[in-house]
DNA sequence: CGGGATCCCTTGCGATACTG
DNA sequence: CAGTATCGCAAGGGATCCCG
């Protein structure tokens, strides 16, 4: 077999790149912002939604599905009348937290230095 | 002005949530991976579609396009020929690879525990 | 209160072909 | 080598209405 171009960068991963997996299971418009709203204890379905600002019923309930799906929420219903029903995170989501948190950090350090660099892109490219 | 409700999640982030913002630089499909791949130095063009299986030269171009304009890779042009074009990343991106390894490192650990939690909710659904 | 069902439009993205 | 151009589909996601 013949060696890895000298030059080329590593495939991303050891044994098999798992980076597309982390981008379809976080990069779908709203799951990181449940994710961040859910992690400070069970919240109701209502409350998430009051707490994501122009997130739609549609796409609040379609993401807390596949969130569920993925083992990274936990969702639990009281039969009471009204219905209650509360969402939290497993280990395995509150572990993801931390990737999260630095991820919206480092957002919101650079928030002007990328739009100044948009700004600049768009203008030279008239 | 009224306070919040006691029990609403905070609003993702103060003064302002840029979640979706970093969701949607971070979010495409294959942002990820070039950023990951040429965090090894600087890395031409050829070099990157091979490191990245399944990448359309099309979505290489516009990813790398995109992430120059946000200020997260810098393209540098030598007029020789053939032509040669060098791709690294910026200081503020170089900032960004540890979240970014620190998310696919997760993704790995938990890549089985995913698919359980899959196959677990798909066969309850049938 | 916490959803499900529909409609519909926009977009992402792949396939393919052509170029300096 | 490093792209651009065009086509076309399928998924993502918003709006709206209905329901137990």
């Amino acid at each position: 077999m013949s060696a890895l171009w000298p030059d080329d960068p590593p495939p991303c991963a050891p044994s098999g790149c798992s980076v597309e997996e982390v981008v379809d299971r976080v990069g779908s418009k709203w799951s990181v912002s449940i994710l961040i709203a859910a992690s400070s204890g069970p919240v109701r379905f209502t409350a998430l939604e009051r707490s994501i600002p122009g997130i739609s019923r549609r796409m609040l309930t379609l993401t807390l599905r596949n969130l569920e799906r993925d083992g990274l929420i936990v969702r639990t219903v009281f039969p009471t009348m009204p219905p209650r029903v509360e969402y939290s995170l497993t280990p395995m989501a509150a572990e993801l937290q931390a990737a999260l948190v630095a991820l919206v950090g480092w957002a919101q350090r650079h928030r002007g230095e990328i739009a100044d660099a948009r700004a600049r892109y768009d203008e030279r490219a008239e």
